[in-house]
DNA sequence: AATAATAAGTGTCAAAAATACATTTCCAAA
DNA sequence: TTTGGAAATGTATTTTTGACACTTATTATT
């Protein structure tokens, strides 16, 4: 006996993204005005329908380009929402990805080409939908997956002081860290090359730029190495 | 405008659980024969397809109860899989769930009215489709969930003894764990009730019977404490 | 009644990790 | 040369974790 799939109900899946970006020692979220009814006009997340012939990851690939023009960043799927009505025009199933992203390197085009805008994650507008859900959802994941793996280097510049590093985990952890303490934990992870450049912008003194040091991590990691932070 | 969600495509969305359970100081997922077209004969999840009026916890629960008569168990939701050929038969995306629960409770149903067997972690079957790959990641998030969330009672008869405690938790981690320094600990987290009653069936002497105290937990809980073995 | 067998139950010390905390240094601008 | 301001730096204390071995309670056996 062959299932007989054709007799099973098929469903609607949308890909909702929760795009993250880091700036003036504040987490934000990247969001849209919704241009087509239901809830026309009202702040919602980037999102589309997955085709037949894509697998999730490629679809919300697909959905941050198509929206962002960002293509290859780091992204996580994070769960899938199906409350019957969520989508009150139409019953659709929706897999929520996050996406962390470096706010200077795409600014511009965020800014000019699409409707795009940043909100803190503190002061974002209510959205449609279960999308303050998934919201809550991201940061819950992300505060964890930061702690476990070394990804908040996805949200800052390439090359980055420590003092942002610093405000950067603040901001994810949404507490306020030592200093002192800080530094000697990260440094006791030895996974940064410390660069002769300094960044000036903020003192007079200027702090010394790092890069987040991808071989020697996935070297450490080989040898069981385990970023905890 | 209104959005045509017609024109998008529509996929078909199935469930599968894995079902952890305890016993003989091994962690055990149940499997059962698939008795349809393809694969049919090889060991496989409990799955079945979403209905278009249900949310996913609720096909997940549907199914458990179809497949095994169990209902009303811990579960959650793990992770949703999507790769194109993932079941060779017709492209479906799966949403897979965890459930935990107490043989010793559910044991003679299983036995007798389902087809389903226990399985050791360990030694388990290949299975079809991305199964394996489900299993694993549901063995990854079982051991951060029960490492911070007090679930590894779901999986312990109701009274149950210090060393079932301990044995479960070796099992969940894959490591030997002290004995003192973990009765030390789960009682410093004082969230346990010990029962006058002893267990005897090990030893002459007989150990005492503790009980999870989900009050005295949820009270704590809202002071701000935080479980973590 | 004494003994033997067996798992249950119990505490301390040492090492490591986390936390709290204040001063000096460097550089450019005035 | 002085000054302002952020960057850089180390130590002492507390807390947590990890290692480790003997006594107790009970029943079955003699």
């Amino acid at each position: 006996m062959i299932y007989n799939y054709e007799s099973e109900d098929k469903v609607l899946l949308a890909v909702d993204c929760i795009i993250f970006g880091f700036d003036a020692e504040e987490l934000k979220i990247l969001l849209i005005k919704r241009d087509f009814e239901p809830e026309k006009g009202k702040w919602s997340l980037m999102g589309g329908f997955l085709k037949n012939h894509e697998a999730l990851d490629d679809a919300a690939n697909r959905i941050l380009l198509h929206l962002t023009g960002i293509n290859n960043v780091y992204m996580e799927q994070l769960y899938s929402f199906s409350k019957i009505d969520r989508d009150p025009g139409q019953r659709t199933l929706s897999v929520a990805y996050y996406a962390l992203i470096k706010i200077e390197d795409h600014n511009e085009e965020l800014n000019q080409q699409y409707a795009a805008e940043w909100f803190s994650v503190s002061e974002a507008p209510s959205l449609i939908f279960d999308h303050n859900i998934m919201v809550s959802r991201a940061i819950n994941r992300l505060r964890y997956r930061a702690s476990t793996e070394p990804i908040g280097f996805e949200l800052l510049p390439k090359k980055f002081t420590m003092r942002q590093l610093q405000k950067l985990y603040e901001a994810i952890l949404d507490e306020k860290l030592d200093k002192r303490n800080f530094i000697n934990k990260i440094n006791g992870l030895d996974i940064l090359i410390k660069l002769d450049e300094k960044d000036k912008s903020s003192s007079r003194k200027g702090s010394f730029l790092y890069m987040f040091d991808e071989e020697k991590y996935s070297n450490k990691l080989e040898q069981g190495f385990s970023f905890k932070l």
